[in-house]
DNA sequence: AAATCATGAGAAAACGTTTTCTCATATTGA
DNA sequence: TCAATATGAGAAAACGTTTTCTCATGATTT
């Protein structure tokens, strides 16, 4: 057993070379199945180069094919609520294809965002993917010009970018009507603001559904709104609903509790559905939550598919990508079955 | 204005030579400062430089330097409620130097953890942060004996590993000393499964403060375990208690509203406090979490900074290092001031 | 005036791969 | 038997940097 390795401490193609008797021109073509060589060469070769353990070196590689199979996420949703979804989804996609993620966190600070980006061109990322907490509002960072493809998720796009978002009038439109489904006739939306582009996609989709005269109530992101909502529409008692699509999780959360403290059975009374399907906190409300899901591991999924898909020379088409939604059933509208 | 711009399309050291009328070596020299030059030549070649946006490709640098200035981050934990902090630490430590951060999760998947820690190695990583969510785990793939530093945080480290943790029994007299702070008297700690080191360390250190007879109720990590638990020291009756330490901010979160139920004031008649700081459920709760802070992007910080040191050479006593947490008060206890 | 020294800048090697040539030998066809 | 072709494998260039070495030129010392 002669000694293999270099100074570095990390096998390199010459060392394989020396211990299989050959030039390295020889290994790398018989490590990528490529030139012509005689099989039994071939093999020996890959069979050494595993027993030393040779790995080639991505930067070398990366330096040769101007490829460096890495892309770079900028992100500024720091909480990780809709990032970490989002991000799961694109390492899922891109980890099959031996491509590794940049995390660049810019916490809304257009100085860190352009430090991070200078970053991730100077270590050649192939792409770079955007995303963000609402898709009405782009990062603090431009992101136009730059010599990789940019794709963006959640976030609002340059023009004549590609863009995933989630389909809110879709979701929306599933969440009504379920609610109709369950019986339901006397729906009302407690939603978050109105500026939200998002927010006035879901409140159209549920006028569509439950009809133009059905009440939507706008307010913050927030449990206490939830909370408050409900103690006003009890203290108005006109003609009090049955079925609650309320704009997100939280806000259910607050709409359950402060209907439990009225004594309203949910879902016998009146079936409350949120939207996010935030796990940790719909499966913990009391009942369990029916919700809907974004699927933004999907999103991201796609995401990562699109940039190693423009990285590599193929063309897409610009535009923004709604992707749908789906309803996930558990006990807070009653019943079971999922469509 | 000749054209400068390479195939690539990215700007390389022999355009800004070419641009500046010298040889690649003295750009080279010129912009890291090294050499022997005239500052004049030194300077006109910087201003170059900035003018055709010449950027040094890390790549390149890296292949020699065998630094690639990027280090990995290996995590089991999906949700990212620890993570997320620890990562936002490593980032913002690590960003200044000029170090990025390959994120990797790994999903409890051994197969998928190989493949990540095979590509971190791929691109030469100068070192891997391997994060969990609880101290008494390893991770699901074998960081032994690999060509670059490894440090733990927050998850179980190999021997002779440098780890960081936060320091459970300190932070849990914290919010037992607070508690007696407040003029409680009748303290009951209520908490998640013993089988977790955190759990037993919390409860020892509370013990300790409170009183070996303080009673501490193990159960799970939910809000409706301390739903429950309430409604079994209630329905006990015997010897209520008045402060109430819960293992983390579901817990706390599901004492809150099993007391409200009961028409309990909180914090007027009994005081709470939580552990973690999970902002978006400590803030929403009502009233507001008065909790333990575990610190993790400072703890994030010390490990970006630890694993820069010993990629750079620099050694490092291995051991488990215990990072304070602190107090964050809010409302769920009454009392105002932070010591 | 000759020898020494400081200065400024370029040439070339190196990092670890991949790829394109080139070339010797073996095989095939007439 | 001689040429044409296949086959196997190596040499060298290339990627974009950094670093070490070399070499003019001009300034200083004897």
């Amino acid at each position: 057993m002669t000694t293999h390795r270099a100074r570095s401490g990390r096998v390199t193609i010459h060392d394989l070379a020396r211990e299989a008797g050959v030039s390295v021109s020889t290994v790398s073509k018989a490590l990528n199945d490529n030139g012509r060589m005689a099989a039994e060469t071939r093999a020996r070769i890959k069979r050494i180069a595993a027993e030393i353990g040779f790995r080639p070196n991505a930067l070398a590689r990366g330096l040769l094919s101007s490829r460096s199979f890495t892309i770079g996420l900028l992100t500024n949703d720091t909480y990780g609520r809709f990032t970490l979804p989002v991000m799961a989804g694109i390492s899922e996609a891109l980890v099959d294809h031996g491509v590794s993620v940049f995390l660049c966190a810019i916490e809304d600070d257009p100085a860190l965002g352009k430090i991070h980006v200078d970053a991730m061109l100077d270590k050649q990322v192939d792409g770079i993917i955007a995303t963000g907490k609402r898709i009405d509002r782009s990062l603090p960072v431009d992101l136009a010009g730059l010599p990789v493809p940019v794709v963006y998720a959640f976030t609002a796009g340059a023009p004549e970018s590609v863009t995933f978002t989630a389909d809110d009038a879709q979701g929306a439109a599933l969440a009504t009507v379920w609610l109709k489904k369950v019986g339901r006739r006397r729906l009302v939306h407690i939603t978050g603001p109105e500026d939200f582009v998002s927010v006035r996609e879901r409140a159209s989709a549920f006028a569509k559904e439950a009809g133009e005269d059905a009440p939507v109530h706008y307010g913050v992101w927030s449990e206490s709104w939830g909370h408050q909502a409900i103690a006003d529409l009890w203290s108005a008692g006109e003609r009090l609903p049955d079925g609650i699509f309320c704009g997100n999780d939280q806000i259910a959360r607050g709409v359950i509790d402060a209907l439990r403290e009225r004594g309203v059975k949910v879902p016998d009374d009146v079936s409350v559905i949120g939207f996010d399907n935030w796990e940790i906190l719909a499966e913990q409300t009391r009942p369990p939550l029916t919700t809907v899901d974004m699927n933004l591991k999907e999103l991201g999924r796609e995401a990562g598919l699109m940039v190693l898909a423009l990285a590599e020379g193929r063309a897409a088409e610009p535009g923004l990508r709604k992707l749908p939604c789906k309803l996930v059933v558990r006990q807070s509208c009653g019943g079971t079955q999922i469509d």
